[in-house]
DNA sequence: CAACCTCCATACGCCACCGTATGGAACGAC
DNA sequence: GTCGTTCCATACGGTGGCGTATGGAGGTTG
């Protein structure tokens, strides 16, 4: 990757983000990560006390990335609706790929609060923009966590080989207009 | 578990399928198996050539119980809305573990057929479905994808601590409501 | 009961990864 | 340039899982 010599803890964190992405907590690994960067255990050992240490900076990272960066950078639409395609086409190109590959882990100690004040951030940010469309305030949490979930599950689509949608633009224009139809 | 000596190679594979539920592909491990089974690696290896023969075993193990058995459990239901009723439930009750589990292998030779295979065939299922509900087809398809997600996303968030709704029989009520609304 | 076949326990070598120790390279201060 | 600090490479021991070899317990058949 970096032909620079030094590492930071920073490039640590961000390659076992990466590698996370694809592979899951036990990705985060020092050797391969190491070798992946070029470098030694030597390096990594002098930036973190350990394995368990970089795990969790990675997760802060993520929790940074995956919240504030996300809402802030679909926070310039102006058009809910179009808020929502945003997002849907979003998970449909594979970028929820960490929530993911975070599943399995759900109970790990480390993940499980990280996991739980993500999705609540998400689940409250969602119900603001179905309020925001007219919808009373239990109406908007549930249409909030119905989109949420459909968010999550293409994600999850989005990785088997032909099993996502072929127009997609049609489609998520089809998802999000089920999703804001007043019953 | 099972205090009966002899083993047989189902043993194996349930016990791989509850170890891959809650631990990802990485789990099912020759060694802890043993020992999770009051046994050695000397009958794992009488049974199978190798790990990777357990895990093509596991995998078709579960894509029976996945498609077949669940579909037919739920057919009996002759309303087609409880129909969906019931498979929202059935994900929000932790009943899909196993295809959150693996996700993160999405990828892996074993695996991502045997994940094609279920999706595809959950999702013709369920447009299947929608069209009894008077859905055409394109539009039924539509709705199945978006169901599907649904599902896979609840099973999501039945993971994570307080991130489900409380009211569950109601929350599933409005969100099959939507599904199969005519926008 | 004797020979046999089925199934399992034990012991071994191998590899991947974790964590530690220690010496040394690169760089800044002066 | 000298010295000290920062950062990294190498070598080592420990652990856990994979796969193999081999002997033996326990049914089965005659």
């Amino acid at each position: 990757m970096d032909m620079g010599k030094r590492l930071s803890a920073d490039d640590w964190t961000r390659a076992a983000l990466a590698a996370l992405a694809d592979g899951g907590l036990a990705a985060i690994a020092v050797e391969p990560l190491a070798a992946r960067l070029g470098t030694t255990k030597g390096s990594f050992y002098w930036h973190f006390a350990g394995r368990e240490a970089l795990v969790a900076a990675t997760l802060e990272r993520w929790e940074r990335t995956a919240t504030e960066d996300v809402i802030t950078a679909i926070g310039v639409e102006p058009d809910l609706a179009a808020r929502l395609r945003l997002l849907m086409s979003h998970a449909l190109d594979g970028g929820a790929r960490v929530e993911l590959a975070l599943q399995p882990s759900a109970a790990h100690p480390l993940v499980a609060p990280v996991l739980a004040r993500v999705t609540r951030r998400r689940l409250d940010y969602l119900t603001d923009v179905f309020a925001g469309l007219g919808f009373a305030t239990d109406t908007a949490r549930e249409r909030s966590v119905l989109a949420y979930t459909a968010y999550l599950g293409h994600a999850q689509l989005s990785g088997i080989p032909d099993a996502a949608p072929t127009a997609l633009r049609r489609y998520v224009e089809s998802v999000v207009a089920v999703l804001i139809a007043t019953t």
